[in-house]
Formats: C-alpha cells, structure tokens, sequence
RNA sequence: GGCUGGGUGGCAGAGUGGUUAUGCAGCGGCCUGCAAAGCCGUCUACCUCGGUUCGACUCCGGGCCCAGCCUCCA
C-alpha cells in the first residue's frame, strides 16, 4: 500500500484517495517570464513519476493531474516592460518552452492546465465570497486583501505561529492592509498594466488566489494530493489553505507533497541567486533520459546537487541498464508477470513514499541477473527479464528507448564525433578483416582512432558491437 | 532570533536496533589476441559527547556543523 510524507502532518501517512475511481492532484507550475531551470525539471520529472505510479495503482484513467501555468504577474509585467513587447508574446513563448522542455524530459502531459488569464471568472467568484463572508477586505488603494485573523488554523502546513511570523522583522508593512500579514487577492491596476474588470475595480489576481481558484474548479472543493516545490510550502500554500477553506468551508486538501530543492555549491539554485543552468542548456551537453535519472535517483525531499560529475555518473548508471538490454529482441508487447519478488520490491519501493534511489537499486540487481542468463545462454529467461526491466523502469519513465538509440547517439545534442553510422561500421569491417589475419597492430589503430573520437569497439560472442562514451 | 530538515564508505545515495543497499571509482580474478562490456571476489562507512540496551550507524538527550523557510522563487 502506498505511503505518503504528507507535508501537513509531517508524517508517512497510508495513501487513502477520497474516490480510487478518480484520484485528483494538483501541482503548482510555473511562472512562464524565463525558461525552465533544473529546479523546475525536478518538480515535472518527481510529479510525472508520481502521476505515473498513481496511475499504475489506480488505472489510467482513474487519476487526473493539474499542473497550472501562472501567466499574469509582477515578474511577467516587468520582464515585458523591459523587453518592450507585450505580456502575452512573452508568455506564449516560455510555455511553449516548457511544454518543449517537458516533452524532452519524458514528462506526460496533465489533463488539465489552465492559466491564470484564462481563469479570471473562478479567480473573482471566489474573492467575492471571501468578501462577502468577510474573510477579505477592499482597501482604500484599490486591492483586496486577505483577512488572516479570521482564519484560526493559518500556519498549520508551514508549522509557523502569527505571533512569531509577527515577531520577524522581515514581514514588510503595507499602509492599506489591516494586518502586516494579510495578503493581496486582487491588486489594483497601475497606469499601462493589464487589468481585467472586477466589483473592486480594474486590476489583476494576486499570486496565491489563482491557485486557490483553479484548483478547486477543476478537481472540486476537496481533493486528494496537492504539491510543488518546498519553496512554495510557505507563504504560497499556506494561503491556498486559508482561501480555499474559508470560500468553500471545505476541507481543502488531504495529502501535501513538497519536493527538495536543487542545489548549487550547496547552495539553492534559484532566480533570484541567479545560479540556475536551465534545461535546454545542459540538454545540449546531456541525454534527457540522463537529466531524468540523475533527478529520480535522490529521494524527492532530499536536497539535490547540481554538477556535471554527478551528470556523468548518472549517464554511467544508465548505460549499465542500457547495456543490459543491448541484444535482447524486445519488441514483445506481452505484459510481463509481475508477482515474483524483484518486481514485490521495486513496487514495494515507491510504495514507500516514492522512494526511487531504492527502486532503481532493484532495476540494478535485475539487470545483473540478465547479464548472468545472457552468458548462461538461458535466452528465453533473459528477455523475459529485460521486458520486466522495462516494464518497471517505466513507471519512471526510464529506458523507454531503444538501447541502441541510447547507447550510440545518447550523448546529448548532436554526435559530435562527425562520424556517421555508416562510417563507423566500415572501420569496424575494415578492423575485423585485419583481426582475422592476426594483424593484431593495424585492428588496434583502427579501435584506437575511434575511441578518440569517443567510438567504444566491444568484441562479444563473435560480433563487434560499438557506443559513444 | 524563531521554525524545519539533515550530517552514512573516495564520490553519489538508500536503509536498518544484531545479517550484502545500489551506482560510479579502486583492487584481485575469470573472459578476451589485447581491450571493452559482462561475471565473481574484495577494500574504504555511518559528525561528536553522553544515556537506554545483551547489543546502536539505527532509539533518547547535549554539542558542533550544513541547508532551507520566516521576502519573489519549483
């Protein structure tokens, strides 16, 4: 049964979905002024991986996933006054980045992905009735905030108290608000901003409140999983909880899923820090399949090191899975069993929230034992486990590639080798026709020129196979 | 300052009150014309100080260190 770390409890809690006929979770996605970066690549990848073992446990199509796209904000407004052109060109071009980005990193499109813009009926629905419940206010100035002191459990996800949110001297005073805490719903539109019609005046939503808002329209009032990264932990879901319970007097969500951030020299990778290497950057230097294990094989709450050491090994580790599945024929779509033990553990391991590190240490031990039937000759039993090898290593969206594919053009970007297919097979026929008579020096220079060009010959039961390293 | 989370072998990274994580790298062997790949074997661990226990890396307490949140951020 799958267990959960649920944020609000902080606490392994046993998964219970309200309906297992349909499983609803909500991701918070970007904010679309700038490309994605690896920090961004984590959460798509850790919540595809999720979407993905739900869906295994519940069926198809038992499970619907929101992943939302703010696309109106501070950031966007200001990102477009620089670049002079207007808000909507900017956005249109880094959401069609990041769908690119996620198509590349093996991320399974949500079902549902709305904007904030397009969401501006739900947005003031539900700012009309935290007014007209009177857990919000209009200021003088224009905006309406949030009253937090009609919210009695705020804090609860953050593990934070308003006395000592109080207490910090961080917290900037605003003149219009009643409290320094309370937060904006609908900010008034300055001279030149957009702005969308609304009782209070013209203006555009706060941050917190589109989330609220369409979250709870697309999956109901109360629904199951609710994630995104831990950044957003606090103030952002903090205040989902406080909007969506008091508009709705429902309970809002029951399983909390925060992911571990990325890290540079130890340090958060971040916008504001600036140290952020995008995903379209190092996808010209990495295979996205390897960007995708590099991410999986950290425990998604666990802080993860960004560096191009760890890259390699994880396009080493891969390669190892890869090469496993090198000459079996596995074009056989037969569904393969799955009650023996090796699969029992690797279900078992992101039964026990999500844990991935563990479940890719199975597919290892899996592939030795096909490299073992290989060499025993045992083929029938070798590509039965290399068809359940792939069949596990789907739920993470791992080597769903051809092994060849993988192994000879997975570098990353083009080969930059320069050599073709073709190229490199005749200078394998030429080496293996100078091995044939022993003419031992002029078969290394071949291998030897090659693997300059980073072209590794592997000679095995009679054939010469060849990768890029 | 308040609040979280964490400190595991050369590196990365799981996990457990007493028994092999796993990957990469190293070493020895098998295989190979030699390699590579693969297989077998093998060496490096559990921040520190106390406590509980027959026994703790694992539980409890103190300390040190690191990261994060308290402000936009996935």
């Amino acid at each position: 049964m799958l267990h959960i770390h649920n944020s609000l409890s902080k606490k392994k809690e046993a998964f219970k979905p309200i309906d297992p006929a349909n499983v609803r979770m909500y991701v918070c996605g970007m904010t679309v002024y700038d490309y994605c970066h690896i920090g961004h690549a984590r959460v798509l990848v850790v919540f595809d991986m999720v979407y993905r073992y739900l869906r295994h446990i519940y069926g198809d199509k038992q499970v619907t996933y929101v992943r939302n796209i703010t696309d109106i904000d501070d950031k966007i407004i200001k990102r477009a006054q620089e670049k002079g052109e207007p808000y909507t060109g900017l956005t249109r071009c880094f959401i069609d980045a990041m769908h690119e980005d996620a198509q590349a990193l093996g991320v399974q499109p949500p079902e549902e992905e709305p904007r904030a813009t397009s969401s501006m009926e739900q947005i003031i629905d539900m700012i009309r009735i935290l007014v007209e419940k009177g857990h919000a206010y209009a200021a003088d100035n224009g905006d309406v905030y949030y009253d937090i002191s009609r919210f009695s459990s705020y804090g609860q996800l953050s593990g934070k108290r308003l006395d000592e949110l109080r207490a910090g001297e961080r917290v900037t005073v605003d003149e219009a608000k009643d409290d320094p805490l309370d937060f904006v719903l609908w900010k008034a539109a300055k001279p030149g901003e957009p702005h969308w019609a609304s009782p209070w005046g013209k203006g555009r939503p706060g941050w917190h409140i589109e989330c609220s808002a369409m979250s709870t329209h697309c999956l109901g009032n109360h629904f199951d999983i609710h994630g995104g990264g831990l950044d957003l932990q606090f103030p952002h879901h903090e205040n989902e909880i406080a909007q969506s319970e008091a508009a709705t007097g429902c309970k809002f969500v029951n399983y909390w899923i925060h992911n571990g951030f990325v890290r540079v020299d130890n340090e958060k990778m971040s916008k504001s820090l600036g140290n952020f290497f995008t995903i379209r950057e190092v996808l010209k230097q990495y295979n996205p399949e390897v960007v995708r294990y590099f991410i999986l094989a950290s425990h998604y709450r666990s802080p993860l090191n960004y560096s191009d050491q760890h890259l390699d090994g994880a396009k080493a580790a891969l390669t190892t899975l890869y090469t496993a599945l090198r000459d079996l024929p596995l074009s056989e779509e037969k569904k393969q069993d799955e009650s023996g033990q090796t699969a029992q553990r690797f279900y078992a391991a992101l039964d026990d929230d999500f844990n991935t590190p563990e479940a890719l240490a199975v597919l290892f031990e899996l592939a030795r034992e096909i490299n073992c039937l290989q060499s025993a000759g045992s083929w029938v039993d070798a590509v039965k486990q290399g068809l359940l090898l792939r069949q596990l290593a789907s739920l993470l969206g791992l080597l769903q590639n051809s092994p060849q594919q993988f192994l000879q053009h997975g570098t990353g970007g083009e080969d930059g080798d320069g050599l073709t297919d073709e190229q490199i097979e005749q200078r394998i026929a030429a080496r293996n026709h100078a091995r044939e008579t022993k003419q031992w020096a002029e078969a290394d220079r071949f291998r030897d020129e090659l693997k300059a060009k980073g072209v590794i010959l592997e000679d095995s039961s009679g054939k010469t196979t060849w990768r890029r390293e």
